[in-house]
DNA sequence: CGGCGGCTTGATCGGTCTCAAGTACGGTGG
DNA sequence: CCACCGTACTTGAGACCGATCAAGCCGCCG
């Protein structure tokens, strides 16, 4: 209920072709593939995609609103695995099986494609196959990025995390964000209270400016980056 | 602990002196073909087999010893990767440049092997090119389950690490760690004070002993497993 | 206007880091 | 075999950052 349209800021540009930037989780000729054999789906705000430890039967491809992955621990945290946005394509399995679960962040239209489509195709056309291969290659480096942000101060996640999201929306300084500070703090693995205060600090250094909660103006952008490494 | 065995559902053709366990950096048929092509180099304690940004035109398998990968990160802290055993392959890389450094923990002997033959090969052999990417697939969870690690207390770090290693290591109770308390810090997002407190408090609950400082004797699984989520 | 969900802000607590000694171990040379 | 050394590891005291607990605020919608 009462959910702001989360997509209506963003840079969507394609109903149909990949024009999605080159980011990450984005396989630019296995995108051309899907887009052939893929039917679309709304998906209401909250709603779950696929739950951890099910059949791999499909893989996704954003086409409005945006998605979020996530693992519940032992201790009933969440860690946020990846957010995905308009182009990015999630889902994709080797094995049998999904390794976390995937939610609309907001009411969202998302591709769905038969993954044994896919599969049986790559055994055939080596090509295909290499997309496959460096799909999940490009996973692995996200990934491994998301790990050495969790190392670093509660400042340096969050500019880091700012400076990616502005990046996969292309934007030049204003963006929305699709994902609330709950989401942000469980990508970055710390609490709501720490993510607002450390966004307040940024507004404060004037590196940020924050005109509405999920309003996010990048206004030095050296300050973020001086937060990395 | 996660590992499923990875190696069972594949045809095994390899006869030679694996003495591994199967557990997942480990890609059984393709540890096969690399045998056959690769040639052992020793390399002494501390040396560098690859660093990072260096064009990645071999593969390594580990014969004895140990291997780490590492990055350095802005401010000097160095962030473990991974450790590599006796059986495991590692330096597979899907572009053309490796993503980490690696170094030869203590004097070690590494199988070495050319790269472009191997993917030469891929693009003929689909059964292969799947080799290759469940090869990823799995670095790739078990980069995510490194990710999962780093957002819980050290006590659960520290006990998760030993209970991942008495396993890579296939031991019952007792085991030769075969890194540094630095190493293992810097694989567990810690500093080596708090690993070596650390370890000593799971003495004190009588999770472990430890007979020397690097030889651990696992006394109660449940108190570390308990310690898992 | 009232209520609710999402966000911010404040005060305090606790875990990990930092800085600083102290100790055990393995290797080397006498 | 022992004395010595350097490296690796342990232990302690205090500071600091982020978590926790607890209000309060804002925007949105009925």
């Amino acid at each position: 209920m009462s959910t702001r349209n989360p997509a209506q800021l963003m840079p969507i540009a394609n109903s149909q072709r990949t024009r999605a930037p080159a980011h990450l989780p984005q396989a630019h000729d296995l995108a051309g593939s899907i887009e052939l054999i893929g039917a679309p789906m709304p998906f209401a705000r909250n709603s779950e995609i696929y739950g951890e430890g099910e059949a791999a039967e499909f893989l996704y491809k954003v086409v409005s609103g945006a998605v979020r992955t996530y693992k519940i621990l032992g201790d009933g945290r969440r860690q946020i695995g990846d957010f995905y946005l308009p182009g990015d394509i999630f889902g994709l399995e080797v094995g049998d099986e999904h390794q976390l679960s995937a939610e609309a962040i907001g009411d969202s239209t998302i591709l769905v494609i038969k993954r044994s489509a896919l599969i049986a195709l790559a055994t055939r056309d080596s090509d295909l196959a290499r997309q496959l291969w460096t799909f999940t290659a490009r996973a692995f480096d996200r990934v491994q990025n998301h790990l050495l942000l969790l190392i670093r101060s509660a400042q340096e996640r969050v500019a880091c995390f700012l400076l990616e999201m502005a990046g996969r929306l292309q934007v030049t300084d204003t963006m929305e964000l699709p994902m609330s500070r709950q989401d942000i703090a469980d990508y970055l693995g710390l609490t709501i209270e720490t993510v607002s205060r450390t966004l307040t600090q940024l507004e404060t250094q004037a590196a940020i400016e924050l005109p509405t909660a999920r309003r996010v103006v990048v206004r030095n952008r050296a300050v973020l980056r001086r937060l990395n490494g």
